[in-house]
DNA sequence: AATGTGTGCAAGCACATACTTGCATTTTGT
DNA sequence: ACAAAATGCAAGTATGTGCTTGCACACATT
């Protein structure tokens, strides 16, 4: 069992993407075949179960971590040109994932607990990050961080609505492009972090 | 049909609760019942339909327009005090509708297009309400905002992006207040925009 | 006492959905 | 060309769920 990626590989984007649509639970597997072209057994064939094979979908198209290479590398501990350096990332990051996190947010009676966990793990990481970040500008004088880890969260919360706004077609923000509130926000940040 | 306000009452809170855990399709008539203590035939003779339940209990305890009032009586023209209290009442409304949003969040097959739609009201409306203070503020030379409604963008995402935070438990904040991250946030706001 | 209204209980209907089984057919690797 | 693996097809099972129906009981108003 489990050779042709061909057929796996279908089933598991056309589960990611009717379910971020309508929810785990409102998705049937004959509509994830279906959209896959091919026949509903093949799925079982394949994933067993319907929890399964979003699990496989999950581990095999979950980015992360990109972030942490960021920091390492890219940081040039100038507030402006760092903070949207660290907005663009997070919302690429945050983009290629889109259809999983809405999976996740949408929840679902019978999904797997492993996913939302893993989902939850990167703004973690990201918060932790920046708070250090900050931290240390402010020890050298570049940025006036009176409370740096509250600061981050600011940071972040703000780029996650901005994402969670999007993620939902029904808000409609059709003229703003986000590219353009990252800097906007950015050149606002920069500005209340100055020294 | 309709009479008791008891037993109905006891149902759309019910469905609230449950359906904000579990999400509409996740949620079954027969829970509702029993957690409203009733029998689930007497949901039906109330209500007709599991949709007519929902929309029901929207339209009963869906609060709103708390924000324009403020914006019409209790701005003072300060910077920091109105974007303190500007966020403080965005999370008092958005608390007290935390699990309709919730509900709404998660989606579901058969959940009422009507609702969807009434829930994203409220930010467009604070938006603007919000994006006309800044320039207002501008001209009277109080705030230095070269561009206004992304401004106001940011801030209301912030907001959003903590608020939905919190939404899921998996999220794990235990320590840091609300109040406390509304303080600082607007400190930082103020800084930002200061003239 | 009579009548109506709300509720409980038991049973059931119609339908959808996750998942299975057996067999024929195609595709693939060697 | 042959064998093995993968897929399609048809049918079916088991279960859950929204919703209905019929009947009995309790309570209130008149």
């Amino acid at each position: 069992m489990g050779g042709n990626l061909q057929t796996s590989d279908k089933l598991m984007l056309a589960a990611i993407d009717l379910m971020a649509e309508k929810g785990y639970d409102g998705t049937t597997t004959k509509e994830i075949a279906a959209a896959a072209g091919v026949n509903e057994v093949t799925l079982f064939r394949h994933f067993g179960t319907k929890q399964k094979l979003l699990e496989a979908a999950f581990n095999r198209y979950h980015y992360a971590d990109e972030m942490t290479k960021l920091f390492e590398q890219s940081i040039r501990w100038e507030l402006y040109e760092d903070l949207l350096l660290i907005g663009r990332t997070y919302h690429r990051i945050m983009n290629r994932n889109r259809k999983l996190l809405s999976i996740v947010q949408k929840g679902g009676s019978h999904l797997p607990a492993d996913i939302q966990r893993e989902a939850g793990r990167h703004p973690r990481h990201l918060r932790k990050l920046l708070s250090d970040y900050l931290t240390a500008m402010t020890a050298q004088g570049k940025a006036a961080a009176a409370n740096p880890a509250m600061q981050a969260l600011a940071f972040m919360w703000m780029h996650y609505g901005a994402f969670i706004s999007k993620l939902n077609p029904n808000d409609d923000d059709p003229e703003n492009s986000m590219d353009e509130f990252i800097e906007e926000s950015v050149r606002l940040f920069a500005r209340a972090l100055a020294p």
